[in-house]
DNA sequence: AAAAAAATTGCAATCGGTTGCAACTTTTTT
DNA sequence: AAAAAAGTTGCAACCGATTGCAATTTTTTT
């Protein structure tokens, strides 16, 4: 089966006997093109079918008008509301977005980030893989003068403009939080501290016991990766430690529930044995038992903030090279996970 | 600052002291160009920096490689898996993917398709937005004779090609699941039975009942959105029901979590009291306690279906207009929130 | 009514790859 | 050694929208 072929601008200014240069005018909109007939051109081109053919004008524009958003993962409501945050904003200054996402492998954040960049994106926002260890696959962004902007998980030593929370306050007030409640024997369940995020948390961790006077401990930092598995490993490794820790932080809500949950099968009670607190306030923190003490900070903010930085130096409004780093408002919701002392 | 222009074949062309054909032809290996020639235009093409600049060369060849793929959400550990079975197939056959989601909404679900109709994808793979109503908006698909191809939430009655599962028989499972764990008052909690996925498994439910001797009751149906408020609500709907359901088959992990966590915050025992069963086996089906009985099926499996017969039609191996309903396999999962006749 | 200003519209080159066909070389066959 | 076949490469016309500049028409000013 044969189909139409598609209908073009030429076809337009055929039917109407004028030129393509005036159609393609009229269809945006160009004021310079009169009131009646951009109406007549506008008309005729839904008449006809007409659709805007974005490779012809690319080509032509040398620009995409397309921002490409690398995400380390997609199955986390915090990931999901920064998405949010960033479609809201771009749709409004009339960008499209291609999504792509490492799955944490920074095999597939290499080849996501060439990907892109073939697509000749105008932008990038990005959140690095857990594997991640350098930056050298957004360089090729760089020399094209292409704007890149990281948020949560990124690379510090890096010169791209940021948005992140303040992890090392974040981890401080966690723990602080834990002290507070009693605990004296506070494990941190965390992942790789090459990562930002990780190395923070347990920079405001380790002072905070420090604070309070309480010794650090090397084997109370437990450190993985991101699976279900190592959750329920770190929580029997925690049930074989004497004396039996009275505290546990753990820098991810999912790995919390987890660990948790397993304790609980082993008979420890929560939060009278072990106080709990997690990290990003994810849906599941309110769906287990008791609900979990986490850190809240605010996807969509953080969304909007990169993107409309982006956008703001795409357009010539500001220049992101003046901005370095971008720390947006967190803090520290209590719920039963942890809370002792009740009132 | 003023960036350097971008390399086209024509630079590598004279640079070479050949034709621009030449080195279009060189650079996708095409057979004719002698194997030299072929190697040195490669070499100076990475020399260069050249980037192949696919706007040109989709205007030119009519197509795009590219194919649009439209969730309903992307926070779900199913939808992630279905996403990495497209993945998998599609970056096989050398086809990129555009990712668009709806949140569940109707308009958005709209907007996405004409976004992606106007990028001129090669072929669509959707699964429906919870408010969709009609398929309208893939009318300029068929008219255009792009492929497209539904998923898990379909339109029953179009004539598309669908990749599903035996919803109907997984209500009934859940449901006799129920039955035999001694289960006599049975409330669905489920959401509008105009999506297919619903109404199945709502007709399963019945049958179930019906077959088991079970007399259907009307206030026993649940129906209301996939909103964590509408949860909680559902579960004190249930605890004012006299006498209480000692059963629960809720069509959807997330809201069987919640509805059952609210339960038990009011003094309900799972499952002596009321069993409950899920749907999806989501990551959250096993981090609540009790871990939740559940409907699993996979989501790769249902992703590289869907995509392979996508592509097999774009490569013209098959057709996919003759294929209409594919069915994947599932079952139901028994884990402790609906087991009571332990062993 | 002529001149100046403003409003419209068109010309034609451009963006960078692709590909059918012709032309030219080299190799193989007779 | 001539003819046929196979191997290479180039020519040039696309694909469809954009835009600086010139040309034309209409409106306003003097």
């Amino acid at each position: 089966m044969k189909l139409k072929k598609d209908i073009t601008i030429y076809d337009i200014a055929r039917k109407l006997s004028i030129s393509s240069a005036t159609v393609s005018r009229a269809l945006k909109d160009h004021p310079a093109i009169n009131k009646d007939t951009r109406k007549k051109i506008q008309e005729t081109a839904k008449e006809l079918g007409y659709r805007h053919n974005n490779f012809a004008s690319n080509l032509r524009k040398q620009k995409t008008n397309t921002i490409g958003v690398i995400l380390h993962e997609l199955n986390s409501s915090f990931i999901t509301s920064v998405l949010a945050g960033i479609e809201k904003v771009t749709t409004e200054a009339g960008y499209d977005i291609i999504i792509a996402h490492s799955s944490e492998s920074a095999k597939k954040e290499i080849a996501n980030a060439l990907n892109l960049f073939h697509k000749r994106v105008d932008g990038l926002i990005a959140s690095l893989s857990f594997e991640t260890r350098n930056l050298d696959h957004f360089k090729p962004f760089e020399e094209k003068n292409i704007p890149v902007v990281f948020f949560d998980r990124v690379e510090e030593k890096n010169e791209s403009t940021k948005v992140i929370i303040d992890n090392y306050r974040c981890g401080y007030l966690a723990t602080q939080h834990l002290v507070e409640q009693g605990c004296k024997r506070i494990v941190l369940l965390t992942s790789n501290l090459a990562r930002n995020v990780y190395a923070e948390r347990h920079r405001g961790y380790s002072d905070a016991l420090f604070d309070a006077g309480i010794p650090y401990q090397n084997d109370y930092v437990l450190i993985q990766d991101l699976s279900e598995q190592q959750a329920i490993a770190a929580a029997h490794e925690i049930l074989r430690m004497i004396p039996l820790p009275d505290g546990l932080f753990a820098t991810n809500d999912f790995k919390a529930a987890v660990c948790m949950h397993e304790l609980q099968n082993n008979g420890i009670l929560i939060p009278e044995d072990i106080a709990v607190v997690g990290f990003n306030n994810d849906t599941i923190s309110k769906i287990v038992s008791p609900q979990l003490t986490t850190i809240n900070y605010s996807g969509i903010d953080m969304g909007e903030i990169a993107a409309r930085n982006l956008i703001n130096h795409l357009q010539g409004l500001s220049n992101i090279h003046l901005t370095n780093t971008i720390v947006i408002r967190s803090d520290l919701i209590i719920r039963n996970s942890s809370l002792r002392k009740k009132h």
